[in-house]
RNA sequence: GGGUGAUUAGCUCAGCUGGCUAGAGCAUCUCAUUUACACUGAGAGGGUCGGGGGUUCGAAUCCCUCAUCACCCACCA
């Protein structure tokens, strides 16, 4: 079959991933080392733009170099239900039919949802087939499958029996609009410009009155208390007596309490314990009563007088600054910038409101996380996120797994109808009512959060706890994921997996930062600049967006998308076509064995010792998850050493075998990065064999003369100066001297690569050009009058090679530096030294042949 | 308030544990047209590595400090 001139992605794509496919490559093979990636799995629903397309990517290299190079490699791909992304992402598709949650049970909710997402399903998976993701789908996994909810439940039971989850009444972050509560960490807070109310609070013996400030006036009508610093002169005095506040007329405490700030305000602060979290805790600390004044709508509740009774938030705000105004209680209003938490989805102001939950008692397990993570059980890419997840874990809060949404795995928990503190574990959760010993009781209508499933991932998609994959797999090696969830996923996974397995769930975590839109921006719907996934492969082929995508690209920074890097990549694959069409036009049907290959030219020898340091390099490189510089190396690699030297080599001394040879290896080095355009190759070139390129084995080197290849070095040198002085010249009209028993081997070699007229043997003693960038002799035999041209380039020359040879003497001169610098970088300063020096002499002497002209 | 990262060529960014005259892609300039490849080839130009200080024989790299930008966490009555 005969390659077409451009490489035409699309023509062969499609089928290269389907042989893979069906060939079975993509499972676990042989009896080397395990080696394990977990997919991070992509919102079941979600359609993936060019963004996200780097994380599969760098997975998808990890396990292809992991296979080519022998280990047993498991790639388990999967989809995520997203509990409350996906809810709400149906609620918008119900709100355009004019309908809403509110008019279905949590259980018709869910199995439309359910239905939602089937007709969605395929979406991602087929962008990931051709993005050429290797994961092995038998291993596909949805955390809504059985055996996921059925590991949940116990790790859940367990944790229940050891005292590390419980359900309580604490302020959580609610969602009014939503209609849900939210961990910590999902909150959004935005710097936001308010106004600080200075309110009157008259003492209730009439002895004078407190000043407090607030920013949510409309709180007051649940006030329980006033606060003061403990050792505040200003207010000590007034600690025992009472106020009364305005509009309710309630009396409450005055008390101290350090946590209040002298500084801030008056130094006075109101304390309304269900409506603000350090309220909560001030309350907790001095026993005061809640008094809930905003309900789950985020309207003012019926215990309040009949004017704010169902009021928003907002306008109970007006409505009591306007009443307290009236009554000359409000001070003044000063404006304040300050944050607020928000709702990440639909941007409703989060209130903290008092609800019963189950929440986790993280501590114990952070601990376990933190001394895990100190003894460097996981390596970190980049390192510096260890220590910032350490930080966090430090700080970590109680988690609140419940979810008042239809969309998920159901707490499986039951509350006795006649004895609320009566709860029981029940996985029965179809029913809605138990009976159990002449007792009802009643299942939780909550969810539990999406993360708690998900955090449970590494084991979970393995056949946790008793199969042969989690012994082989488990701990993963690789986890490679967004560093935007650094604390809401990689922590709970690993204080999770501690827990459950008691082991970290990975040996290594690689966090790539985000790919921003061309326009420097975060890529997001709502912003209109995601980049469809389908265009850019569309246009480049999907090799070249995993190229591009990848380059120049350091973990956990951002960077943009980079158009200019995709194009390189396109440019690149045809060069790699490029090649291949000419070893396939060389070759032809000559049926080498060239697996016998042996070097015969210089040439040869040196392509074999590229070939050789750029296989090492790569190894290493992705031994130690540096996908970029590997990338990079390859790339000129082929370019430059392969295309540009190698092959124009070739074009005058034929050796196939080892041409082809060293083809073959670079294809396999290159296909975890460019799999379609390096398979397609190989099938074409080398479909005879009948074997996968996938399949291969990581190159094993030829031997080659390390002197021989040093004298390509030197003919390259010759070439090139030669190359820059006939392009200076412009002229090819030059006769080209050489020492003839230095290169009389490749005098044919040299006269083509430079394209100068001729070459000789002959040694010009007192005239021609002596070329200067290379030790071994060789002379330009060029009219001087034509050389004044170039006199101005020889001048900077020397003069900038008087300065590398002072700064070489100073160094060396310095009897520090010959004494401490280790000895192999001084020996290499020295012959640096000697080499400057000799090519300073030659430029001189050239430099000498203009003064006899002139 | 605490933390992290960034600042290197016109643009986007590499530069791993300090050690050749600091690199890449794109862009720019010159030359090349029945070539495996114009998605090309041969060349060239372009940077006092954000400022200042320090450690070191030696700093883009390590430390301190300042500036600017970005992000994260906590608090914000």
């Amino acid at each position: 079959m005969k390659l077409s001139k451009i490489y035409e992605p699309e023509r062969y794509e499609e089928d290269i991933y389907a042989l893979w496919e069906k060939s079975g490559a993509f499972a676990p093979k042989g009896k080397g080392q395990p080696f394990s990636v977990i997919m991070p799995p992509p919102n079941a629903n979600a359609s993936l733009h060019a963004g996200h397309s780097l994380t599969y990517v760098l997975q998808d290299i990890a396990v292809r170099y992991h296979r080519l190079i022998g280990d047993r490699t498991l790639y388990v791909p999967g989809a995520d239900h997203a509990g409350f992304e996906t809810q709400v992402v149906y609620e918008k598709q119900l709100a355009k039919e004019g309908k809403s949650r509110f008019d279905f049970s949590r259980e018709e909710l869910y199995s439309q949802i359910w239905d939602f997402v089937q007709t969605n399903k395929s979406g991602f998976e087929q962008q990931l087939r051709k993005l050429g993701i290797s994961c092995d789908w038998e291993h596909f996994c949805f955390t809504l499958d059985a055996p996921v909810i059925k590991t949940a439940y116990s790790t859940f039971k367990q944790m229940w029996q050891d005292g590390l989850i419980y359900r309580g009444e604490r302020l959580i972050n609610y969602c009014t609009f939503h209609g849900t509560g939210f961990a910590d960490i999902e909150v959004e807070y935005k710097e936001e410009q308010g106004a600080l109310y200075y309110i009157r609070y008259p003492l209730t013996d009439g002895s004078g009155e407190l000043v407090v400030a607030t920013t949510r006036p409309e709180t007051m009508l649940g006030d329980t208390a006033v606060a003061v610093h403990p050792d505040d002169k200003r207010y000590i005095k007034f600690v025992g007596k009472t106020v009364t506040l305005p509009v309710t007329n309630r009396q409450v405490p005055i008390i101290s309490d350090s946590f209040v700030d002298r500084e801030f305000g008056t130094g006075a602060v109101k304390i309304t314990p269900a409506h603000d979290p350090n309220d909560y805790e001030v309350g907790l600390r001095h026993s005061l009563p809640s008094i809930t004044v905003i309900n789950f709508e985020g309207r003012m509740s019926d215990n309040l007088p009949e004017a704010y009774r169902e009021l928003s938030v907002h306008d109970a705000r007006l409505k009591i600054v306007k009443q307290l105004e009236k009554e000359g209680f409000i001070v003044k209003v000063e404006p304040l910038k300050h944050s607020v938490g928000h709702c990440y989805k639909c941007g409703t102001i989060i209130e903290p409101l008092l609800k019963d939950q189950w929440f986790v008692d993280m501590k114990p397990l952070a601990e376990r996380a933190i001394a895990n993570l100190e003894k460097d059980k996981i390596t970190f890419f980049p390192a510096n996120k260890k220590d910032q997840l350490i930080l966090y874990l430090k700080n970590l809060k109680d988690w609140n797994i419940s979810r008042q949404i239809a969309w998920g795995i159901p707490i499986p928990a039951f509350q006795n109808i006649d004895n609320p503190d009566d709860w029981i574990y029940d996985t029965q959760v179809q029913n809605e009512t138990l009976t159990i010993d002449g007792k009802t009781y009643r299942r939780d209508p909550d969810v539990f959060d999406t993360w708690f499933s998900s955090g449970q991932w590494p084991f979970i998609t393995l056949g946790y706890p008793d199969s042969s994959d989690f012994y082989e797999f488990y701990p993963n090696s690789l986890m490679e994921t967004g560093v935007d969830i650094l604390y809401q996923w990689v922590a709970r996974m690993i204080c999770l997996g501690l827990y459950v397995t008691g082991k970290v769930p990975f040996e290594t975590v690689y966090l790539h930062g985000m790919v921003r839109s061309a326009d420097g921006r975060k890529m997001s719907k709502s912003l209109g600049n995601v980049i469809p996934l389908e265009d850019t492969i569309k246009e480049f082929g999907t090799d070249a967006l995993r190229l591009g995508i990848i380059a120049g690209r350091s973990p956990g920074d951002s960077s943009a998308y980079a158009p200019a890097k995709i194009v390189a990549g396109r440019n690149f694959c045809n060069k790699l076509w490029n090649i291949a069409r000419y070893i396939e036009n060389k070759v032809d049907d000559k049926r080498l064995d060239h697996t016998t290959a042996k070097p015969n030219t210089i040439a040869d020898h040196w392509i074999l010792s590229n070939l050789q340091r750029i296989t090492t390099s790569v190894s290493e490189h992705l031994a130690n998850y540096r996908f970029p510089e590997a990338y990079d190396e390859l790339y000129h690699f082929v370019w430059d050493d392969l295309a540009d030297w190698y092959i124009e080599a070739s074009k005058y001394q034929t050796d196939d075998a080892v041409l082809l040879q060293v083809f073959e290896a670079t294809l396999i080095i290159l296909h975890p990065f460019a799999p379609f355009v390096t398979e397609t190759i190989w099938q074409t070139l080398f479909i005879d064999k009948e074997t996968l390129l996938i399949e291969q084995a990581w190159p094993s080197m030829l031997s080659y003369d390390e002197k021989l290849a040093a004298e390509f070095d030197q003919v390259k040198s010759i070439v090139t100066e030669t190359r820059f002085i006939a392009g200076s010249l412009k002229t090819s009209d030059i006769k080209l001297h050489v020492l003839a028993e230095d290169f009389s081997a490749s005098i044919e070699l040299i006269a083509k690569l430079s394209k100068v007229k001729t070459v000789s043997e002959e040694v010009l003693t007192d005239s021609g050009f002596k070329l200067t960038q290379t030790v071994k002799a060789a002379w330009l035999d060029i009219d001087d009058n034509a050389l004044k041209d170039y006199r101005k380039t020889l001048e900077s020359k020397r003069i900038s090679q008087i300065a590398v040879i002072a700064g070489l003497e100073k160094r060396l001169n310095n009897p520090e530096y010959t004494e401490r610098a280790p000895r192999k970088i001084v020996k290499e300063t020295r012959q640096q030294l000697e080499s400057a020096k000799e090519i300073l002499e030659t430029i001189k002497k050239d430099s000498q042949k203009f003064s006899a002209v002139e």
